[in-house]
DNA sequence: GGTGTTCTGTACTGGTTGGTTAAATCGATA
DNA sequence: TATCGATTTAACCAACCAGTACAGAACACC
């Protein structure tokens, strides 16, 4: 369709006057704001058209209706924090300093994002019935099993791991505590203090949580292993 | 106001025509439903009254407006799940088996009360902003920890648990581990399939939750007390 | 510079929805 | 049984909000 002179210029010569691309992206990025801040039927489109440099009219005529927009928002927040464990090189750490900067890493990345996390929130609440007509989401995180099946191979290949952890089962386990540090800190801070959510207690958490799928991991006679890393 | 005849007779006979705490009850399990089903934004005041055997005027007359309906509903949730943990008999039992079953006990608690669970993950999106007026349920959690405490102490006492753990970094991971389970499942099983969510996989991850906690706790010379308990 | 297409602003609408008005009914009590 | 307060009903309303009609501007291509 535009794949002539129009897209070439594009990408250097911003034309001042109209921006098309330009301006879904300010959609997008205003519509995560709002969406993962007030959920689907909290968020409202006369705040987004607002906030926008563009009108509600706009959003309409790029993305349908209202759940159109949601679905794009929520696959691009899927998009954004996918990936990341590639480049972590774990290929060249032995297999307990690769699990524990997995964990670490998981732990901090759900803790930089979570305006992502509480998109997956709300989708959760929603039973997940927005993502089903999206196959962009579903293959996304797969590296990051693989990633994992591979530091417990290596790991069970050097007599480090025990046998018979499953790498999705692991996954679930060190998703389980990253994701609800951030997902939950509003009301387990109000009932048990925010002690665990300084910056101290953050710090102490994402080490205790490595420690702890390292101690579920690792064969007890080398349990000695943990700690030596850094 | 009401303890004289009408409070003892409201118990056995039911007065056919009025019934304030009976109409009370319904609105707020309906609600219950409704709330938990649809979040705060998304959930229906008309859609509550119509499934009530009262009308909508009642939810006002008796809650203000949808926040104060909604601020029931919550404190509701955390009371109908509070408590539970004292009557485990954990003092009965040694201090692996104890903290073994507390584990199990959380993980299947959580499981079966999804209406509790999906309230929690609402009232966090709205960053916990409605249960901060009641001071009904700060106080709810105490036990939990105070649970958990005596069986750490009991198993420290003993040499069988490493010294330095934290009763409320605990109850965080046991928590973490339990409620995500539940919170997570739609975006979870639709990422990567459904194996764990079937009973036989919920069996083996209340399990291995379980093991994972005692492998942190225990003393690495006292890890082949794992399994021994059933 | 004509022409079809893509994009954008303004003004509007119709259904939805939280909340209300005002009056009626019931139960107890004096 | 007259009265009073607590409870209930039915009709109503005003604000909100997702979505649209329509006119027109900018662009691509000939």
């Amino acid at each position: 369709m535009k794949r002539t002179a129009a897209a070439v210029k594009a990408k250097d010569a911003k034309p001042a006057t109209r921006d098309p691309e330009g301006v879904r992206r300010d959609i997008l990025t205003v519509a995560m704001e709002e969406f993962s801040q007030n959920g689907l039927s909290g968020a409202r489109i006369d705040e987004i058209a607002a906030r926008t440099r563009t009108s509600k009219r706009m959003i309409y005529y790029y993305f349908g209706d209202k759940e159109g927009l949601y679905r794009r928002v929520l696959e691009e927040a899927y998009g954004k924090v996918r990936g990341g464990e590639t480049e972590l090189d774990l290929e060249g750490l032995d297999p307990v300093a690769a699990l524990e900067r997995l964990c670490r890493f998981t732990f901090e990345h759900h803790r930089a994002n979570p305006a992502f996390i509480r998109m997956v929130m709300i989708e959760n609440i929603h039973h997940g019935r927005h993502m089903q007509t999206s196959d962009a989401i579903r293959g996304l995180n797969q590296p990051a099993i693989e990633a994992l099946q591979g530091v417990l191979r290596r790991g069970q290949a050097q007599d480090l791991f025990r046998k018979g952890i499953d790498p999705l089962e692991l996954h679930w386990q060190i998703s389980a505590l990253s994701f609800f540090n951030v997902s939950n800190s509003a009301t387990f801070s109000h009932i048990f203090g925010g002690d665990l959510f300084t910056s101290e207690g953050q710090e102490i958490l994402s080490r205790h949580v490595a420690e702890m799928v390292l101690r579920y991991v690792l064969r007890p006679d080398h349990l000695s292993a943990i700690g030596k890393t850094d």
